[in-house]
RNA sequence: GCGGACGUAGCUCAGCUGGUAGAGCGCCAGGUUGUGGUCUUGGAUGUCACGGGUUCGAGCCCCGUCGUUCGCCCCA
């Protein structure tokens, strides 16, 4: 194959698969302007630190899975593999640590360099919501709410199921490690390899473990419930009370946990099981250090992110392309006339099309193939009497109408 | 980074124990020079993913590469 293919993991959005993409995003955006948010743009790219400050040494992430390049003047610069660090650089860059709490929304582009499988691309695309300097639990549920609410407007909400948890304070996590660490190191010989190498990287995340074997000790472990402070008890039990209010069905799931440390209290994903090994359709919870590690003050925040390929395949079909109006005339003479209506019908907000070349059978043909709802054919007859033929595509019926009554009849 | 499956026309796929490439759909043109959808006649299209090897001969067998896909690892 010589002809240029999309590189490794990209794709192109062409037909049904862009109005699905599209359909994701103009909903969330809807959805997300009812709760109040407002929609940022930030770079695609930037300093490699906005991304790598806060991740640790911990993972992988780092090292090999970002898109991360020296420019001509010797940066290194780094695609965004996610949009909050940038949305978080961009409050404290200008200057909205002032003016809190923020709310946003977001749509783009994001990059990881990863081995790509079903749902999961070098290039793919999230909507992802924030509310940045606020610790009140309401706002957690509020952003829960928006995001059901979503995937209700999409569809798919009956497909997904909300899992919920709690990672408490920064003193009930720090207990919670300890107490799985001691509880992990005394089945060290049951655990698998991967789980034993988690335990000195990443404690939390064998809990998270796919191995039979370490869910079957997992089941057993320690949950974060012991651990928690009274305060972080409290938190938790407000949310819950909040979500109910708002009417958000939910399931307790003490397996989801976060393994960087600027993460607190609330964790939650809507899951499937209709995407094989890529479960997760919307992910977030709360953070506290980000903000702090751009630079800004301590600022409590609480967001999610869900991958638009993932609500796409999920999504049963995107809603159809607009039906047109196909303009045909017959004759070079016509052919001015036409434009005028085609003018005067997108004026009045009607979609309107003129094929650039072509007899009556192939642009009638054209006017068939592309779904459009009726045809408006003029030649030198009709244009004489003021007239048109206007021919309903869908039931075949056709009559002669007046220029000026096109509008009315179309609207 | 690791493992399995797959790669033939624009799309979906067939192709026998190795003998030199096919179907359906779509596309183009005619039947119909002012009428689409249905019907009908005809037509075009392939470096058989790429590179090497075995063979008189490879779409088919062997090796490598690339890509797709499913899973593992990872998942900010």
């Amino acid at each position: 194959m010589s002809t240029p293919q999309p590189v490794r993991g990209t794709r192109d959005l062409i037909g049904e698969e862009a109005r699905r993409h599209f359909h994701v995003i103009e909903t969330a955006r809807r959805v997300a302007a009812l709760y109040g948010y407002d929609e940022w743009s930030t770079p695609i790219f930037e300093e490699t630190g906005v991304f790598a400050r806060g991740l640790g040494d911990t993972s992988d992430v780092v090292t090999k899975e970002m898109y991360t390049f020296t420019d001509r003047g010797g940066d290194s610069l780094t695609l965004r593999p996610e949009a909050t660090a940038g949305v978080c650089r961009a409050l404290v860059s200008n200057g909205l640590t002032q003016s809190l709490p923020q709310k946003i929304f977001y749509a783009g582009p994001m990059f990881r360099y990863e081995r790509p499988q079903k749902g999961r691309y070098r290039q793919f695309h999230q909507i992802d919501i924030e509310v940045l300097g606020s610790d009140s639990p309401l706002a957690d549920a509020e952003v829960i709410a928006c995001g059901w609410h979503i995937l209700q407007e999409l569809g798919v909400a009956q497909d997904t199921v909300l899992e919920l948890n709690t990672l408490g304070d920064k003193t009930s996590r720090d207990a919670y490690r300890a107490a799985l660490v001691s509880y992990f190191l005394g089945h060290k010989d049951e655990l698998s390899e991967d789980s034993i190498a988690r335990l000195e990287r990443n404690p939390l995340r064998v809990v998270d473990s796919k191995d039979e074997g370490d869910r079957r000790i997992v089941a057993h472990a320690p949950t974060i419930d012991g651990c928690l402070t009274e305060p972080a008890y409290a938190f938790f039990e407000k949310l819950q009370e909040h979500l109910a209010r708002f009417g958000v069905p939910f399931r307790r799931n003490p397996r989801i946990v976060r393994g960087l440390d600027y993460y607190s209290h609330t964790a939650f994903e809507f899951v499937t099981t209709r995407l094989g090994a890529q479960g997760t359709v919307m992910g977030g919870g709360r953070y506290e250090g980000l903000v702090e590690e751009m630079g800004g003050p301590h600022t409590p925040c609480i967001g999610w992110a869900a991958g638009i390929e993932r609500l796409s395949m999920l999504m049963a079909a995107a809603p159809p392309a607009p039906a047109s109006v196909a303009i045909i005339p017959v004759g070079d003479a016509a052919e001015a006339a036409a434009l005028d209506i085609a003018q005067s019908l997108r004026a009045a907000g009607i979609r309107a099309e003129m094929a650039y070349r072509g007899n009556l059978k192939r642009r009638m043909e054209r006017a068939n193939r592309t779904g459009a709802r009726a045809a408006i054919i003029l030649g030198e007859s009709e244009i004489a009497g003021g007239l048109v033929q206007l021919k309903d595509l869908v039931s075949g019926e056709q009559a002669a109408v007046p220029v000026a009554e096109l509008v009315r009849r179309l609207k």
